[in-house]
DNA sequence: CGTTTTTGACCCGCGC
DNA sequence: GCGCGGGTCAAAAACG
């Protein structure tokens, strides 16, 4: 670990013209110090291994996450912010993901935005209808921790829209009674493991049935085109909340994979944006090996751009253009701090949570990326604009702060 | 020419 | 053990 901060040092060392190099420090200071509380508090977490630690470390997390948001409207800039910042960084990158953590973070997602689907307003510049989550739970073993979507193809053409992942088809299948053919898409990733199924309801010719299975490994290729595009030119908000299709346009183009985002040539990648985040779950490749040995993945497949909202029992919703509160707060110099890439080394799986009461007009901001294909048959583009194309959307990038990308980075 | 899609074959789990 | 159905593989075709 020390090795990884030294190596973040001469990272943003190098990096100097983005941000100062003095800041870094300070910030890679105060990381390195609550690193070692924050990894006792794992540990000794892991070891007890009871539930009431588990909760209490959750209510622990949601309480300081919503004191830095109120730290962030009381001061968006400066130094608190910066501690916030960077302690959210510790706070998900150190505590390691449990399945509580996750199935926690869902319904309290879930319950902060059953508000919106209960007023019928979506966001969504688009006429898309709200996909339903269903975690496949109950089901028999082989379906276990999978999870279906169910979704309305785009009103219009009778299109749908991008997920932000790239998807290769590799079989399909006619199902038993079913006149549908059933697609089975895999994630282009080399190094990841997602897949989905595409199928249309038998008696809902406009809804697709999408079953994820698996965790990305990686952003979606929107937030990476959109961080690329970003980069370049200035972008109006009013650009940011529209459907930007030319950048899916530009998805055929496959990124360059299996290189460290530090070796990369271009500017260092862009990280999530830390602050829409519930949990930023990291998984270490080991926790991900365990997962294919004991064939089992535990965590929503649905991909990390996805809302997902208020679960009635055990289905969840997911909204993916309910982005009304989504805005987040940050300085135009972290905005320019930014830039493209894939994240291919670092796992995260976004869970998101609640928006915060921040409203900034100019900087963060949830757009829905809805690219509505024309695809006569469902299933038949996987490239750019996946078959399934679903009524999502997805986070668009905005300039983040590039500190926990060079740390991430170093830790796996 | 590299990438993606198509599609028949193959594998495997499950029920009888 | 056998058949069925679902999931995956991989070679060929299609595409850009």
């Amino acid at each position: 670990m020390e090795g990884a901060m030294q190596e973040s040092r001469e990272y943003w060392r190098d990096g100097g013209d983005v941000v100062g190099e003095e800041l870094l420090r300070e910030i890679l200071d105060e990381i390195a110090a609550v690193h070692s509380n924050s990894n006792s508090n794992f540990n000794s977490n892991s070891n007890s291994n009871s539930k009431e630690a588990e909760e209490e470390d959750e209510r622990e997390y949601f309480a300081a996450a919503a004191a830095d948001e109120q730290l962030q409207v009381e001061a968006p800039c400066g130094r608190r912010r910066r501690e916030s910042m960077v302690n959210k960084l510790i706070s998900t990158v150190y505590s390691g993901p449990t399945i509580s953590d996750i199935e926690s973070a869902l319904s309290f997602t879930a319950a902060g935005d059953h508000q919106l689907l209960a007023d019928g307003h979506n966001f969504a510049a688009s006429s898309c209808s709200p996909v339903v989550f269903s975690p496949e739970k109950t089901l028999s073993k082989t379906m276990e921790n999978k999870y279906k979507l169910k979704m309305k193809s785009c009103g219009n053409n009778g299109g749908l829209a991008d997920d932000g992942y790239k998807w290769r088809k590799y079989g399909q299948k006619s199902i038993k009674n079913s006149p549908n053919p059933r697609s089975y898409y895999r994630c282009t990733n080399p190094r990841c493991n997602a897949k989905k199924q595409v199928e249309r309801a038998v008696d809902e010719p406009d809804t697709l049935i999408v079953t994820y299975e698996g965790l990305h490994l990686h952003y979606t290729y929107s937030h990476f085109l959109h961080s690329t595009s970003s980069s370049s030119s200035s972008t109006t908000t009013q650009q940011q909340l529209q459907p930007q299709p030319q950048m899916m346009t530009n998805c055929k183009k496959k990124p360059k994979l299996h290189l460290h985002p530090l070796l990369h040539d271009d500017p260092p990648p862009p990280p999530p944006p830390p602050e829409m985040t519930t949990m930023m779950i990291m998984q270490s490749f080991s926790i991900q090996q365990q997962q294919h040995d004991d064939d089992q993945l535990l965590q929503p497949a649905a991909d990390d751009h996805l809302m997902v909202q208020a679960p009635p029992d055990d289905c969840y919703n997911i909204n993916g253009s309910s982005s009304s509160g989504l805005m987040m707060s940050l300085d135009d110099d972290e905005q320019a701090a930014g830039a493209g890439g894939l994240l291919e080394d670092v796992v995260p799986l976004l869970v998101r949570r609640p928006p915060p009461p921040i409203c900034n007009n100019n900087n963060y901001y949830y757009s829905p990326a809805t690219t509505c294909t024309s695809d006569n048959e469902y299933g038949s583009s996987a490239s750019a604009s996946p078959s399934s194309s679903v009524s999502v959307s997805s986070w668009t990038t905005p300039m983040s702060p590039c500190i926990d990308m060079a740390i991430l980075s170093n830790i796996f």
